[in-house]
DNA sequence: TTGAAAGCGCTAACAG
DNA sequence: CTGTTAGCGCTTTCAA
């Protein structure tokens, strides 16, 4: 049997305050009693039981942290992040992952809610999250993270500038000439890509070159889902030279995939992929890629929910920036 | 304030046990009251306080997952696998990163053994577990993952066949001709190097090649540290003609600084890496390597947690085979 | 400086 | 079928 707090009070002759006062400091006690005290602990190897603290106090020092597809390089990163913060500030994380799956999302938010943590970070997996307010309404702290709408209100959220992304890699690619860009993305209806092809979208403008919708391609977030997207996208539109592409794994199916179609990157088909993943400047041709900081995003993510925590109208939406970083791949050097 | 079974029953008109009973099915109740009761939670979207629930148990259905490096791909994944396992069989998971930390490793075992959890899956930072003792003593359910040393006792362990992995990663090289093969690892003093160096040797001796303590190199697990420690390694030893590496970042830096010295990979050096990284097929040239699963690892380890948590004598050892992909980096086609 | 006692919200005998 | 009641192990007034 585990041993308690009242039997170290039995053993030492004091009550069970003393020794809550001698165990978290929370008041003054004779040398004494403390020393005695502590040397019952030691012997026993008493730990406290958490869980009646937890339930006494009403809170438990835990966050949940809700992620739908794991393990993708972006997300893993983010994770990360947040695990980093969290446990410098002497937090634990509850990590679920949903695997896009809407609904136990939302049985995800119930069980949480039920008091085992104190709040939650949340990058949902779809636009589908106002039921979100049935818990903001009751004081439960939310936060979103990389993907966000506005259907839920005051949350804070703290996401990448995917507008800016979807603009930045965009420009570049006209820069370099190309007029026909295809983008190759893994998820739809969520911010991160809507708003990359609304940024995709104003750098065309831009340069008054027309949207084409058929130069958009949905396809699995995997190896096979990039090589199956692009093979399809070059299929419908030959003329296309250039590829945006939104995922590390897509970027790298899709490289294989023009390989074997016998095309020369970048002569053929030029390509920015996202995410600067480890491998990108060895493989042949090296990568361009645009990026955001996940880990950067996860760290504070966290702040933000401690911010929350402490102050239920907290409510601030935070942009971190892309970086562009140029290799073959793009036509670059 | 949150509402509580208490006020629930208030409203109904029935005692708290009756309220339970409904929310758990633990009895039958009469339709008209169990109606009302339903009605009622629903109302106010009333949610169960699980801290109270899980001291009253003396269970949480949750699980601790502790881990030394993340994010590296194969901890990832293997995160993922116990984590997918954990949602199938109705538990969460508390996911903790120790940084290869070893006191915060036995600080974090300390905390989840104060009731947090139901049991802990341990990936060790290092070869000094028999701290460990102190918690199965107390009959707390302890699962070794991925490494292991046997100074800890009566402790289930689910790991890769690492002895296999270097055995058959050197069989390899040898026979494409081989006889000065390096190996080049990222962590010192734990079971997955310990035994790889183990099968690499035996390899070695059944070729009646002695063992030559100069060509193992130690480096930090990440693109640099790789690129370094090949770069050490070779100009130390510059007859070493093919090189075993164990963590994909470190493969990904070595190609870059073998590329780097005007070496061709096979010819010049040929290479096997660890772990089927995605982007290993596009590489120039392809890379050959030796994986473990780390996922199944992971959902094996969860269920080995389960016959601990039901069975405190249980204390299998599962040890997974591991696969070779050959590509072109080690000489292979 | 210390102790008594109430009670966090729930479950589970046990009794009716 | 339903209610009473006694805790789970801790923290925290309040009084001494």
């Amino acid at each position: 049997m585990k041993v308690t707090m009242k039997q170290i009070a039995k053993e030492a002759n004091v009550s069970t305050a003393t020794v809550s006062h001698v165990i978290n400091g929370t008041k003054h006690i004779t040398e004494e009693k403390y020393k005695k005290i502590m040397e019952i602990i030691n012997k026993y190897n008493y730990m406290p039981n958490s869980t009646a603290k937890n339930l006494r106090q009403k809170k438990t020092k835990t966050a949940g942290l809700i992620v739908s597809s794991f393990p993708d390089t972006f997300i893993t990163e983010m994770v990360y992040g947040v695990e980093e913060r969290a446990r410098e500030m002497g937090y634990n994380l509850l990590l679920i992952n949903t695997n896009e799956d809407r609904n136990y999302e939302e049985e995800t938010m119930n069980l949480l809610y039920s008091r085992m943590v104190d709040g939650v970070i949340l990058s949902p997996t779809s636009n589908d999250i106002e039921y979100l307010n049935k818990f903001t309404n009751e004081e439960f702290p939310v936060v979103l993270v990389n993907r966000y709408n506005d259907t839920a209100k005051n949350i804070p959220k703290v996401t990448g500038d995917n507008f800016q992304t979807g603009y930045d890699a965009t420009i570049h690619l006209l820069r370099h000439g190309h007029k026909k860009i295809g983008m190759i993305y893994g998820v739809s209806n969520v911010s991160t890509t809507d708003d990359r092809i609304r940024g995709y979208k104003e750098a065309l403008n831009q340069h008054n070159i027309p949207f084409n919708e058929n130069y958009m391609e949905l396809g699995h977030a995997t190896v096979l889902g990039g090589a199956a997207a692009v093979k399809s996208l070059l299929k419908r539109h030959s003329d296309i030279t250039a590829l945006f592409i939104q995922n590390d794994l897509m970027t790298i199916g899709a490289i294989s995939q023009i390989k074997e179609s016998l095309l020369n990157i970048p002569e053929d088909i030029a390509l920015i992929g996202f995410g600067d993943f480890a491998s990108a400047p060895i493989i042949d041709p090296p990568v361009t890629n645009i990026m955001l900081p996940p880990d950067i995003i996860g760290r504070t993510a966290f702040d933000a929910l401690l911010s929350k925590i402490n102050n239920s109208d907290y409510k601030k939406h935070i942009e971190l920036p892309p970086s562009l970083i140029t290799r073959k791949s793009c036509g670059c050097k």
